[in-house]
This record gives C-alpha cells, structure tokens and sequence, in this order.
DNA sequence: TTATTTACCGACTAAGTGGTCGGTAAAAAT
DNA sequence: ATTTTTACCGACCACTTAGTCGGTAAATAA
C-alpha cells in the first residue's frame, strides 16, 4: 500500500491530463503522445503504467468519469424529498456549472457515449455502465415520490427517468454552441411544465 | 451543366461513401483513403474533385445531411394541422426508422455536432445552421397552433422547440445501445405527457 | 554490500495520415 | 488534325500513430 503511493500518484496525474485532453479534442482526436507532452513524461512511463491506450481510457472512466456523474448527478438526488424539486435542483445547478465553465465541452458522458457508440463495445458497456446507475437512481426516486405523495401514482418511473436522461444529454450537446443562459433557462421553463404535469393533483 | 455530368457523379459517390463511412466511424476515425479504398479510386482522384478533407466534409454536410434532417424532421411538421399529432407521428416515425435501422449509429446530426463541437468552428457553424433551421421551423408550427387553438396561449414556443430538439437528440444517442423499442415506447409515451400538459384547455 | 525491483527514458518500428505532383488516356474544343 | 481540358492514377512526402524494447538511476530487500 506503501509503496504504491509514487506509481498512484503518476497513474493518477496520467489519468487526469488524460480526460481533460480527451474531453476536450475526444479519444480519436487525442494521441498519447499529446498527453505525454503536457506531462513531460516518456512512452516507457506510460505503457509501464497502462497496457494501452484503451485499457488506460477504461481505467479513467472508472476512476474519474465515474466519480464527476456521481457527485453532479447521482448523488444530489438520493434521499426521500419531493423528487420533482431534488432533480430541478440538481439539474439547475449542472447545467449552472456548464454555463460557467469556459472549458465546456458538453456532458462528458454523453459525448463519450455517442464517440464510442459501436465503435468500441468494451468501453462503451463500461460507460452504459454508468448511465444504468443514473437510471436506477432516478427511478428508485420517483417511486419513493409516489409512495411519499408527490408523484402521481400513475406516472410511469422508468419512462420519466428516460425522458429526463435523454432532455439532458440533448441540451448540454446544444450549450456547447453558445447562448447557454437562454438554453437553459428555457430548457428549465419546460421542464418545470413537464414535471407539474406529474405532480399528484390534489383533491380540489 | 451537361459536360459536367461526370463531375458531379463522381462527386456524389465519394460524399454519399463519405458519409457512411464518417457517420459509421466518426469523421476523425475515417481516413481518406478508406473511403478511396471502398470506392476503388486514387488519392488523384479525390484531390481533384476535393479541396481538402475538411472542404469535402462540409460539402456533404450541405448535400446530404440537410437533405436527410429536412426530409425525416422538417418537411414533415410544416403545415397547419395540430402542431403536436404532427410532431408526435414525426418523431414516432424518425425513431422507428432508426430502430429499424440495423445500420444505426445514432442521429446524424448531433453525432457531428458533438464531435466537432469546439473543435472544428467551420463544420460546427454549418450543422447548427441545420440546427437552427429545425428549431424555426418548430417554433413556426407551434405559433400557428396558437391561432389555431391547438396550442394553449401561454406556452413557450421557444423553449418547446428547445426542450423537444433536447430529448429527441438525446434519445436517439441512448437507442444506439439496444433496447431501442423499449426506449421509443417510453420515449413517446412521455412526449405525450408534455405535450398535454400544452394543450388548450377547452373551456368546461 | 549486493541483488532485485520500481519507475522511468527515449530511440525505434510499422502502419497509417492528409496532402502533393508529374503523368496520361480519353473526350472536347479549335 | 491539333490543342486543350477533364478526370483520374499512384508514387511519393513529411508527419503522426500506437506500441516495443534495451537501458538505467534510484529505491528497496536480502
């Protein structure tokens, strides 16, 4: 454990120069020795590291893709609160980030998926992994929501969680060409009307 | 216009290889001479009909893929019909002719536009003017669904369109993965969640 | 002290990459 | 009949790609 603290620490600065090169030019676009360079780091480093360049993107997707869709989309939206408000929230707050962040190049996630969509089956399962999880947890939500009273109990779940993943990934796609307030606060107007549209209706 | 027959025939079969090939791989992902090779031509040939590959790219982009995008998701929404049956059985369609589509990478339009956001401004301008010219043409629909009394008073044309061309591009990015037929049901189902939530209340 | 392992260097390879250019056969223009 | 243009060929160029490999200084183990 020790020992592994030097090898960790380049492993880790590697995988991190790594994402940022590959989310910003993407994985076809980007070659290791472009990742090197800004590391001032040699070929022998990296392939005593990692067995290849796929199996090296596998690892970052593991250890930091992963880890930014948890704490920005995953996570914020666990707990038994009205879901349609959690996930407003967290959304308004993701697409804020994006809008402020100079270096946006989209949802991560969704822009490796369609770059390795039937082009690489193994990292795509790794990175379809991931939007299963987010899946997941957006169902297990909305039917806490029903039981607590604030989804309409004949709101399909696994429908809306599908909806909402896919409004998502759309509209971060589109904010990379400007205009992102505009976008997103329309975006947001809309989404408020559909989720309104699943709210259990009192009785009148 | 006739001597140049031949031209534009040869040009056509290398933008219509082109883009399968650019849409199947990436365009990063697709050398020249792959699409040279599946065509049986010459590197001589390709430079005399072709600038550069960037020049050849756009060149498809203004024939083909507007041609694509106008025929699947615009030309089929113009008229004066119940703005949301006819966006509704638009997109049904689109997606079931993706679904079916055992040749489906995904939608081509936000593929590229992902895949050059930020990184290539020239070919990003040009597939967002196709872009554009949807998002118009959606706003033109839901307007005149106003007048007509379709579409209730107060909703947000813009922000409609937006939120539409959001979670179609990104349903067609999830449909890639399996499961297409499931993901259309719950997609569609949704869709016309929200568009009831927009529609005109007759007075009761 | 000596042997071994760790973490890294950088030259090298084979296979591409986009793009150039001199050539040429057939068609069209003169 | 002669010249010019069209449409294409394919060798070639400089460069980049992922990946290999022999070497080595420093740390660690014996």
């Amino acid at each position: 454990m020790d020992k592994n603290l030097k090898r960790m620490a380049t492993m880790h600065r590697m995988q991190v120069t790594g994402l940022e090169l590959f989310y910003k030019n993407g994985y076809y676009n980007t070659s290791i020795d472009d990742i090197l360079k800004s590391l001032s780091l040699s070929k022998g480093a990296f392939y005593y590291h990692f067995q290849s360049k796929e199996d090296f993107f596998v690892s970052i997707v593991q250890n930091l893709i992963v880890r930014k869709v948890y704490s920005m989309l995953i996570e914020p939206i666990e707990g038994r609160e009205n879901p349609f408000l959690v996930i407003e929230k967290c959304f308004e707050n993701a697409l804020e980030t994006a809008e402020h962040n100079e270096m946006d190049y989209g949802f991560i996630l969704s822009n490796f998926i369609s770059e390795f969509n039937r082009r690489n089956t193994v990292i795509s399962n790794y990175l379809m992994d991931i939007y299963k999880v987010w899946e997941v947890n957006l169902i297990s939500i909305l039917q806490k929501g029903k039981s607590d009273g604030y989804v309409d109990r004949h709101v399909d779940s696994e429908g809306v969680a599908t909806y909402l993943i896919s409004s998502y990934m759309g509209v971060r796609t589109l904010m990379v060409q400007g205009n992102c307030r505009n976008l997103r606060y329309k975006y947001m107007q809309q989404l408020r009307q559909y989720f309104n549209s699943l709210t259990q209706k009192e009785a009148v």
